[in-house]
DNA sequence: ATTATCTATAGATCTATAGATAATGC
DNA sequence: ATTATCTATAGATCTATAGATAATGC
């Protein structure tokens, strides 16, 4: 079975990411405790000794899901913030990220249900959006800070929205041009000359 | 009771209203059939004579949110094509909009459950976006019809996004902010002049 | 006779809990 | 003795259907 403290913390990690995954996939109501439980190796039980309901869970996995990408690049050594703009866009705008929700950024498919969830989750939401605009900002180059962090909300409005527009689109040439356009046009713009 | 033809008409069409106000405000998932038909002021049993199936309703839904604005703008004489980008963005920025769903946009709140609904409501989605990008396209100024279609998608993108973040934001300073600045940037862009 | 709607219900979910089982850890 | 997980199930959904009821419309 596996019964030790250690075991549960483990338990209770793989649980919180598979959750991460699947709730980024198919919505913050489109997967039950049964169903999350039975991926991890688990029968429905045990869930109410990790987690005081359901809601919980979306909680943590949603924190899970917002710091993964700035992990990820701290286990190879690089800090969120040190990439540049157009690092970032090269694989925020991608068909990759279109392509795979699960692994990707937990706003662009959320958007809606994040809006509707229950207050817990929608305050780690919140403070995730400040902290993404504050990096974000960062990776302008203006001298002005009010005009670098104006230009970074749109940034992160528009990132989000292209990948959204795009998983909804069933026409591939529509989909792409929208990611396309929007890298292009943030680039032009963070270079200070859109004509 | 009420049992005519035209009655029916009717009838279906006031669900598809409800429908398209309630999937708005409650996600596509968010709302039951039964629910639904209460407030029309029927029972669940009628259902399906007029739908079959609830993703059918959600689709003829979509369809009717989607073009309801330019309905109501066509019901005051003016053309949805002719309103300029400052005025729609006005609107669309706008507090009201962030704070009732149900009469607005259906993209901003349903970006990732119209990525994951049926193949039907996708495609009646997906024509709409190509829609809206191209009445976009045509509020924008510039004389080279590429950079004019490419700053309307990413126009189209940051006000969606815009809406859904500031909606997600449980601190009114910056889900204001958040509109405010997409609104102004997108704004200088139209007019050529981002520093 | 036809049909728009109603009542009632089957069958499939889904969250949460109760009590049993089999390990851990003092 | 404690506890991490399991089996089983209560109770509340939700979609869809069957059959009854009361109008319409030929």
């Amino acid at each position: 079975m596996g019964h030790s403290q250690m075991d549960k913390q483990r338990t209770h990690e793989r649980i919180v990411e598979i959750a991460a995954k699947r709730l980024r996939e198919e919505g913050l109501e489109g997967v039950g405790v049964a169903d999350l439980m039975k991926e991890a190796g688990l029968t429905v039980g045990g869930f109410y000794k990790h987690f005081a309901s359901r809601d919980e869970l979306v909680a943590e996995a949603m924190q899970v899901a917002f710091t993964s990408w700035a992990k990820k690049m701290e286990a190879r050594g690089i800090e969120a913030a040190d990439v540049s703009l157009e690092e970032f866009m090269d694989s925020y705008l991608s068909i990759g990220h279109r392509d795979y929700p699960g692994d990707g950024c937990a706003f662009t498919g959320l958007i809606g249900d994040l809006a509707r969830s229950d207050p817990k989750t929608r305050n780690i939401a919140s403070r995730q959006i400040g902290e993404n605009i504050r990096i974000m900002t960062g990776r302008m180059t203006d001298a002005d800070a009010d005009a670098a962090r104006k230009k970074a909300i749109l940034a992160v409005c528009a990132m989000a929205g292209a990948v959204g527009f795009a998983r909804i689109v069933d026409d591939q040439a529509l989909s792409e041009e929208i990611l396309g356009s929007v890298k292009e046009i943030l680039a032009e713009m963070s270079k200070g000359k859109v004509s």
